[in-house]
DNA sequence: ATTATATTAGACTGGTCGGTTTAATTATTT
DNA sequence: AAATAATTAAACCGACCAGTCTAATATAAT
């Protein structure tokens, strides 16, 4: 109990660097130096290791990007403006030093989910969280419940897809032009 | 000249094993015992090591992928069936084992855009190839240059996050769900 | 046949990896 | 204050990393 701060800081710095550079492009030592914490405490609070930091960090990034997802649909009732506004503040972060987007879960999630399974497991339910996250609200909005679920699977690969452009590419353009594109994509036709 | 075999079949073994397990998870020595090639061989025909090895390697996955996105469109003149054939054969060749789709370029894209710049630029200029190939195709089906261009960035995030989330839940729905949305993305309207 | 060049072979290096260990220290409880 | 538990500290380990090096061998050119 009392306060697990260095837990916290731990996952943090975990977090934010596996965003950034992958599962394997990352040392503990990296981790470890960037948040001043030796490697005792590491091992005490994940004594199965960098895999067992990795878990506690994905689901902590999972939350990160829910709560942003969040506050654009609070916004607005409208869900294009909810997409919208979550893809642009996406591109806006994208650069960002204090808090850098890098393409989260993504990177992990692609080097990980043919060679462990504790990993690629946490990664899926974040994508699905997310995904349901849209749906609901969309469903909110007044979608059927097969519209909700394939706009959400639709919208979550091309905001992850559209990052990865726009990482690769140095420029959020590919993020904007997805941007412009949601109003079509998200009609109420019934099929 | 006369028969690089050795040089080529590095190249095959590093394309493949790259694609899977990305840039950080594999090791030369990984490569080199996958093609029964020596490490005298590898650093006499790259000797830049492994950053020179992984160009080469990105470059020959771009030219495969293109060479499938060509034969979907050769297939039919109608572009929206040839997105979506695409889409069926990815899905189909994501849990082949003897030439695994894995995450092309996208893995050591996500891994090393911010810190290996020729990498960066090798894997920007394989999506912009793609991109191009889709605009290329949608002019000559009649589309305007700017939905020809927006279409094809929007349908290639979409194809990149949807192979994502198809290999990280272990399930090629989401590919197929975007499929199914292809005809009504790929409207002539005018905008 | 001789020379020159291209290629193969793999032992070796310094450094870093994730992980272990043991002891010291700090905090909590009684 | 004493005892117990939680946390920190860093030296240390074997394994593996990318990359180097030198010699052997094959191939091609003359």
């Amino acid at each position: 109990m009392s306060k697990p701060n260095t837990k916290v800081a731990l996952i943090e710095a975990a977090s934010r660097l596996f965003r950034l550079h992958g599962y394997e492009g990352i040392s503990l030592n990296d981790i470890l130096k960037n948040s001043n914490i030796p490697k005792g405490s590491l091992y005490h609070y994940f004594p199965n290791g960098k895999e067992e930091l990795a878990v506690a960090a994905i689901h902590h990034t999972k939350d990160i990007v829910l709560a942003w997802i969040e506050k654009s649909f609070e916004q607005t009732s409208n869900p294009v403006e909810a997409v919208q506004d979550h893809i642009h503040q996406l591109a806006d972060l994208l650069n960002d030093e204090t808090e850098p987007v890098g393409f989260p879960i993504g990177t992990i999630a692609a080097e990980k989910y043919s060679t462990n399974e504790p990993i690629r497991a946490a990664c899926q339910s974040a994508f699905e969280e997310w995904r349901e996250l849209y749906s609901t609200k969309f469903i909110e909005a007044g979608y059927s419940e097969k519209l909700a679920k394939d706009y959400g699977v639709f919208i979550l690969a091309a905001i992850e897809g559209g990052i990865l452009l726009s990482l690769t590419t140095k420029n959020v353009e590919s993020l904007l032009i997805i941007a412009d594109q949601i109003p079509f994509i998200l009609s109420k036709r019934e099929n």
